[in-house]
DNA sequence: CTTTAGCACTCCTCGCACCCGAGTGCTAAC
DNA sequence: GTTAGCACTCGGGTGCGAGGAGTGCTAAAG
């Protein structure tokens, strides 16, 4: 499940047992209440039976390891990035589920609705569970097969074209064309289109049809060349559909690390213009199994102080789309992790075609 | 063209010229560069020769109308509610948009585009061009006309329904059937419904296929029974499609007035939350020309901090939606509120069937 | 009667000094 | 290796005072 944890390895350098420990417990206390952690508590809240100057000297191995810092002489310490990494990778234990989200996860997606509606509540339910926000990208179609196209004339030059690409999922858009088309002639070129190309995946009909355009254009007769340029463009529409859903982005703000103006607008910002959030969910989608930024490691600055945890969600073996939550790299790891993990199960069950 | 700014009328107390003159200089002011303004400033500011003293007695009696007020006892004065109400209504003098404003606009919104779109262009041209978030309503169907209706079997149970509803909008939703159809049947549906009612408002349509099939189920033969069935399903679904598009939320944080965070977290709560909006909105689509909202008119406490500028869209004088942007009370409503009037005109233009 | 000047008063803001507490690092003793 | 003790640092809160902006009132001037 967490099989993908470890992306960003590092020579993770041997760390004493009690290092280890002492570094979750900082960092857990840390999510816990948002405070630099000071040797004194830390002392009381490790069972450990160590006194506070003792905390102190491990504690100083770890800020050198640049595992945790203080942010100015006197104050307790603070996980770094690296911290966290550490933290999430190798100490971080995580709760199994209480049965109750589990039911509420699979109720809310049970509901046949299509795909586009599933993937929208997830995202809310991704957001009023773990209080962050949540985000979905849109199932991507490039590698969704094609079941049918159709074509129905709307005006003079204007066609219509529609993707069936499931029981549960169509789009359509409507296309210029230079000549008016009867009806007939629609209805032939669909039928040709569905002999040759049905069931076959969507990018593949689109590559056969590109070359077999380019080489053989002679050889075909007309109507055939028509009916593929044709499908050619809905094809290209279809293909660059790819966007995401974000839900409860207040919630972002009951944080008060958030609570700097300057960085939520920039969150906002990004969140506005889609495509730097759309390249790190990209980035998701290959791996398998539960993908954590944290706060710079994602590349974009405006992501500094946040993190993203996120998990692809497929159907029959397919990646579909990438589904996480975003939030200040202090979040509740051990539950938003299996969170994640679990909506992206459910979503996908509910996504795949069962009747 | 602000036919309408009037709407919240209140028994305007009688100003002198110059108590008018006063109050909008002060309200210009304010707007400008957001703090109390003081009688000295105002002295200097207004082209009157007027020393400070004169102007505090003129100014006492704005506070006394409660049309301006005093953060505290030592500041100058601020635009209450009521002043903005009297400054917009009355006062205002809007200045004309630059041509090549306008050229921006119409250029960004003239591409052939499907309206979805054009209103998704919209809302994002007012937010970059205001520096507010714009918002846009979703062209409501109700008062869209049917071209015509398609079926296509999907499966087993399930259909494929299109609502052609303009050369450029296209819906489609899918049915879950009790039986299955053949592709002969669905045919034959689809002949006898656009036979009937293409060109007819959905709404219309919808309203007779009900009473037809309750006052006469018996009399119809069992096709035409069905396909009235589907349709109603159709055009139900149909209807419920209202919402609305926001873009640029994160110009919203620029205004120091905003940057308290419960502020910000209550109206970003609220844009989650899409009916509060939604109702407010509507409320708009009645009137024609440009609408204003202030603070706390809104009925929306939420907003309290905000005002609201809306005009309607329309396509053959039916209103579609209505765009506008919302932020801090204290906007530029002189430039606000012709751009918003613009975009709705340029918006309705390019929406109007023209080939 | 309107306008103005003068003046006392209020209240916000800012800088300053201050102290307190939390926490550290170091050293020396256990 | 662990602990106690101690000096030191720094941030945050508090209290005080000066400065400034702005008001309201009154009385005199136009």
């Amino acid at each position: 499940m967490l099989s993908s944890l470890c992306k960003h390895e590092m020579p993770v350098p041997e760390l004493s047992e009690r290092a280890q420990y002492l570094l979750k417990a900082l960092t857990e206390r840390y999510i816990r209440d948002g405070q630099p952690v000071g040797s004194r508590t830390l002392a009381r809240e490790a069972g450990l039976k160590l006194s506070p100057a003792t905390i102190r000297n491990v504690i100083a191995d770890l800020e050198e390891l640049g595992l945790v810092t203080s942010p100015h002489t006197s104050a307790g310490r603070v996980p770094t990035v690296q911290g966290y990494r550490l933290f999430v990778d190798t100490l971080l234990s995580v709760q199994p589920l209480e049965h109750a989200l589990l039911d509420e996860l699979e109720l809310n997606l049970g509901a046949e609705a299509d795909s586009r509606e599933l993937v929208e509540t997830a995202s809310s339910l991704l957001s009023d569970v773990t209080r962050l926000a949540g985000l979905v990208t849109i199932p991507r179609r490039e590698h969704a097969s094609l079941q049918r196209v159709e074509f129905l004339p709307l005006s003079e030059h204007k066609i219509l074209a529609i993707l069936v690409i499931s029981d549960t999922e169509v789009q359509n858009c409507i296309l210029n064309m230079d000549r008016a088309y009867s009806a007939a002639e629609l209805q032939q070129f669909s039928t040709f289109l569905n002999e040759q190309f049905a069931g076959k995946e969507i990018h593949a009909v689109r590559n056969t049809l590109v070359s077999e355009l380019r080489e053989t254009r002679e050889n075909l007769n007309r109507m055939m060349a028509t009916a593929m340029d044709m499908a050619d463009r809905v094809l290209g529409e279809a293909e660059q559909g790819s966007d995401y859903v974000l839900a409860g982005q207040a919630n972002l703000m009951e944080f008060n690390e958030l609570c700097n103006v300057t960085t939520l607008r920039h969150l906002f910002e990004a969140f506005n213009e889609k495509r730097q959030i759309l390249n790190l969910l990209d980035q998701c989608v290959e791996s398998e199994g539960v993908q954590i930024f944290i706060g710079e490691e994602s590349g974009y600055q405006m992501l500094d102080e946040c993190s993203l945890v996120t998990a692809p969600y497929t159907v029959d073996g397919q990646v579909l789309g990438v589904l996480g939550v975003i939030g200040p790299t202090r979040m509740a790891y051990e539950r938003v992790i299996p969170i994640v993990d679990a909506t992206a199960r459910i979503l996908s069950a509910a996504l795949n075609p069962h009747d």
